[in-house]
RNA sequence: GUGGGUGUAGCUCAGUUGGUGGUAGCACCUGGUUGUGGCCCAGGAGGUCGUGGGUUCAAGUCCCAUCACUCACCCCA
């Protein structure tokens, strides 16, 4: 029996696995821009956290999540609550009274894999911690918009406000009222919803819930004073640095700890999976799990759905690698006069190949060829009696020769001279 | 967890009413050039037809089961 990965578990081999670096490079350079300091945390975690931050009733902590029963620990969903737990840890409030991170790793939910969606996904995280300032919230969207604009897909933004705990509560009365009224007009799952996450309901998929949902009040008028301030100084912020956005008053968020603003960048061409980022204010959720009373925000790109809007994009990325030089031994003699001068090749810098299995020039060549090597160094026999090898220019077909030192490092030296002029 | 679709070479796919697995394309190897790449030409290698049963003289093809993949629902990045 052949044996595969699990289901929903992928490998990222040679030919994909650059444009992952091209992601992860554009966001690095990105967010250093805004200031942003890279974290690394465990994959694993006390199943509690995820428990307490995520909320127990949300179908990741239910049913989802790849937990060690026997020993409580379980492989974080995702990067907030770690992060989280890291920085209440480490005291980073006390270090800097607000930090900026940002973290990219894989997470891991036991869905029904389908398009962009899989069982370890990889998502690059960025928080900030320790300021309720709403020009945060629209520098955090600025930033995103900026990064997917540099990888070059295109995504629209959506935001919202949920309100915080003294305006929530009242508004979810209010939309449970309406929903009650028409609650024989509901799909199955909404009426599910209505008891489980009544909010939910405003962003059910099913056309005929949109329609019944259509008149159904707007959180953003139910808003306290606070969050109001808040909600239209976002905006504020945003016309500032001019980013798009459009407010969705039915956009809701999955995880129980968000707060006032939540946004997703949002696109069409992943069927279902409309996000390919998404995130939100959770300004109690710090305290929650035990660390000091700040305010936090944050969003999360899933990766696997840029990397695939960049493979729909454009369907062969030119494969750019490149190496320095191909060193052609021929025959045994050459090939152990050409091993060591390889390595002392790779030493100085230069991105070496050559052949270990014996084979002819021409195949040797072709070898080049496809490693699009700038130079192929040509020893064999003859060579070796004469002295003097064959420096080949793979671009200009020029061919010089190179007189054999028996000194690796004059030689090497000679070459690098010449690979890299 | 629920529903639909698909499983033939490393990849993309042909395969007729059941009648011997394809000179198919890409990729790979060798040769055409005593020791010189891309293009071209010739040749070669590569398969338990997802797996297990069943029907039949005969199954890649029909039936059942199972597994995998995939898309969608739920949920979510």
């Amino acid at each position: 029996m052949k044996i595969s990965a699990l289901n929903g578990f992928k490998d990222i081999i040679p030919g994909e696995v650059e444009l992952w670096q091209h992601v992860e490079n554009v966001a690095r350079d990105i967010f250093s821009r805004f200031n942003f300091s890279e974290i690394r945390m465990p994959i694993l975690e006390k199943t509690d956290l995820f428990a307490r931050s995520i909320g127990e009733a949300t179908d990741i902590v239910e049913k989802e999540m790849y937990t060690f029963i026997d020993k409580q620990i379980t492989m974080r969903p995702e990067a907030t609550a770690s992060l989280l737990r890291a920085y209440i840890q480490h005291g980073l409030h006390v270090q800097k009274p607000v930090q900026r991170l940002f973290t990219i790793g894989p997470m891991f939910r036991h869905e029904r894999p389908q398009k962009g969606r899989l069982r370890q996904f990889h998502q690059m995280d960025v928080e900030v911690l320790g300021t309720p300032n709403p020009r945060v919230d629209a520098e955090l969207m600025a930033m995103g918009a900026m990064f997917l604009e540099k990888l070059g897909v295109t995504v629209s933004l959506e935001m919202n406000s949920l309100g915080c705990p003294a305006c929530r509560p009242g508004f979810r009365e209010t939309l449970l009222a309406f929903i009650e009224e028409r609650k024989d007009k509901l799909c199955d799952d909404c009426v599910r919803r209505s008891t489980t996450n009544p909010l939910r309901v405003l962003d059910c998929k099913n056309p005929k819930c949109r329609e019944q949902v259509e008149e159904a009040p707007s959180i953003q008028e139910h808003l306290c004073d606070d969050c109001a301030e808040h909600f239209t100084s976002v905006q504020k912020g945003l016309d500032q640095l001019k980013v798009d956005y459009s407010l969705n008053k039915f956009m809701v968020r999955g995880l129980d700890y968000y707060t006032r603003t939540t946004f997703e960048f949002i696109t069409k061409d992943l069927g279902a999976q409309a996000a390919v980022g998404a995130g939100g204010r959770y300004d109690g959720l710090v305290e929650k799990l035990g660390g000091p009373k700040v305010p936090g925000i944050g969003f999360a790109l899933g990766m696997e759905r840029l990397v695939l809007l960049l493979q729909q994009k454009e369907e062969q990325k030119t494969d750019n690698s490149k190496i320095d030089i191909f060193v052609a031994g021929l025959g045994e003699k050459a090939s152990e006069f050409v091993f060591p001068l390889v390595h002392i090749l790779r030493q100085q810098g230069l991105q070496t190949a050559m052949d270990h299995e014996g084979r002819s020039l021409k195949s040797q060549m072709k070898q080049a060829n496809k490693l699009n090597a700038g130079y192929v160094l040509i020893i064999g026999e003859n060579e070796l009696e004469q002295g003097q090898a064959v420096l080949r220019n793979m671009a200009t077909q020029e061919q010089q020769e190179i007189t054999i030192d028996s000194d690796n490092m004059k030689m090497a030296s000679l070459l690098m001279k010449k690979c890299r002029q």
